[in-house]
DNA sequence: GGGATGTGCAACAATCTGTTGCGCAACGCA
DNA sequence: TGCGTTGCGCAACAGATTGTTGCACATCCC
């Protein structure tokens, strides 16, 4: 969040006295309200004056909160990006198949699907949005990886392949599909994908 | 484009009647401003006043031509989406080779990296922008698509692998890269990256 | 040549971002 | 408990942008 990062440059945070509690309760209230209408408008529909809305915090208590629209919507994109660890199924099969119906799931989901691309319009020309968007794709390209070290620690495939390499082939039809193509992501493009990924991995 | 399309449900066209030269006129040069300056500020950034500022077409003679922003807009990115075929060079690796450089180069150039990530994001919530970018990616992958299918005349790789899958395959890192992780496109990468696909389409 | 049609210009409403001043309420420290 | 400090809501404001409209003038086509 942009507020509790002590390394961005910019310092809205005075240092680490401790929060007035008005100042903690707006922050979350409209971090949460604006994360919510994120997920149903999407970045560019999204304006401030809905987010005081639903929120109940006037819109100049946001801009004292924050320098502007996209910084906050940085913030409300962190919010709405927590996914779950892939437990350890002992098959590099199953974690994937688990894996890509999980985000298949996501990318079908309202939530992704407002505020994903808009995402990857807004962050080409913000740097705050940029930073939300590296964020997002390194934790779970970081996240897949594990699915083919431990498949590697399993002796399921050949340690040569880079796991993080795998992850990105693993990701990147998906997304691809989802932002570019807009070609449906059913369960039959899943088993060829999975089928295309284990070749990869094994090869 | 739009104005130009007798598919599309929207009917600005009188019919077959030949176009009024003055009509004719302000709908190319504004199309061809809106290109331009497509390139260089993106979908967002990109106002109506600059356009009719450039093409010297006054703002209310560009809202006669087209009904809203977007499907100028629309227009405008049809026009910047000129790509060559690729020329039978005897290889598949080669085609492949000669493809993805001049896709890493479209990548970094300014008017792409302008373009298109705006584009993923302003086309999930317009139908014009839906389409323009359907058929950006459609037109991509049958060119790509016709590499592997020379290949597996020319007995280069098994005739069983699909080669509008295998262009998928080939794109979609590249996009990926592009539009969400943000990693440079590289030669490295390049290489590397044909490598993966000549493994699959020779699986 | 003359009616039909397109264009430029200027003004307009509506929406949105970002800012500011003021009065009031909550906070935290003594 | 009291009081200075700080944050908040409200209202108003400037500026930018999208679309729209009426009018005068130029161009087109028959």
């Amino acid at each position: 969040m942009w507020f509790t990062c002590e390394v961005t440059p910019s310092p809205p945070d005075d240092g680490d006295r401790p929060l007035d509690p008005r100042v903690a309760q707006t922050r979350r209230i409209v971090v949460e309200a604006a994360a919510a209408l994120l997920g149903e408008e999407g970045f560019e529909r999204l304006t401030l004056e809905s987010i005081a809305e639903r929120s109940g915090v006037a819109r100049s208590t946001i801009y004292r909160n924050w320098p502007d629209r996209a910084v906050l919507l940085a913030d409300a994109f962190d919010q709405l990006c927590v996914f779950p660890e892939v437990p350890d199924l002992g098959s590099m099969v199953d974690e994937l198949r688990l894996l890509a119906e999980e985000l298949a799931n996501g990318l079908r989901s309202d939530e992704w699907a407002n505020a994903l691309p808009s995402l990857v319009g807004a962050a080409h020309h913000d740097e705050s949005l940029t930073q939300a968007q590296a964020q997002f794709s390194q934790r779970r390209r970081a996240m897949t990886a594990v699915i083919f070290e431990r498949a590697a620690e399993r002796g399921e495939v050949s340690s040569a392949q880079d796991p993080s390499l795998l992850a990105e082939y693993f990701a990147a039809p998906m997304f691809f599909r989802f932002l570019m193509t807009r070609q449906p992501i059913d369960d039959d493009f899943i088993e060829r994908h999975i089928g295309v990924i284990v070749d990869l991995a094994k090869r």
